[in-house]
DNA sequence: CACTACCGTAAGCACACACTTACCGTAAGG
DNA sequence: CCTTACGGTAAGTGTGTGCTTACGGTAGTG
């Protein structure tokens, strides 16, 4: 469960549009595949991509299965823009400082 | 310049070397591929699709082109997040409240 | 025990895309 | 000018991937 794997995971549109659904409520794979122009393969595979990047997890109920947002995976890509962020204005700060002792 | 663009601009690992390298400083083209396994070309296009997604600015330097990080790309993640944060919980409060009043 | 509902997995296909080499345009320097 | 440095663009190639249909496996139901 990497940034990387997040990054990727959210650039596919219809895996953007589960993941949104999901926003609202918890759903079985065939509900989402309702409101989805692919079939129900095709998002059960993308559930599974979603899973592996640690932005939703699944519960059996009965023989369906609730797919929920999970948390770890947006916490993952926050904390990459927070350190990207911090890195460059502290690069910026390195940089300003260099140039201006040693002009 | 769309969180989806921004999403499958760095859904890529060179493309994320690139603009992770450009955090230190600016940088021009040849600069950048010369600290990558890809040819010059390669680079010019990686920065052409982290430009279109508002991730970087080119600024030309003679026959140069120094590359520097852009906030907007970046800006545009963080807005994402934030509202689906906001909308998720929107939505998780809107369901506990109907699931007491109506059990 | 059937029978149904629900879902994950396998196999195959078509397109996207990350690379390459080759080429051309532009700016500095003799 | 001519030459060199630098970089964007074109065209072509191979792998990755998002989709499909087909199948198998498990949990409820009569």
């Amino acid at each position: 469960m990497t940034y990387g794997e997040v990054f990727s995971a959210l650039a596919d549109p219809t895996r953007r549009s589960v993941f949104e659904s999901l926003r609202e409520e918890p759903r079985s794979v065939g509900d989402l595949a309702a409101g989805l122009p692919v079939s129900r393969p095709a998002v059960s595979q993308h559930l599974r991509v979603l899973e592996q990047a640690g932005l939703v997890t699944a519960e059996r109920v009965g023989t369906r299965r609730l797919y929920s947002i999970e948390r770890s995976g947006l916490h993952a890509l926050r904390d990459y823009l927070d350190t990207f962020w911090s890195d460059a204005l502290t690069a910026y700060a390195a940089r300003i400082a260099e140039r201006t002792s040693t002009p």
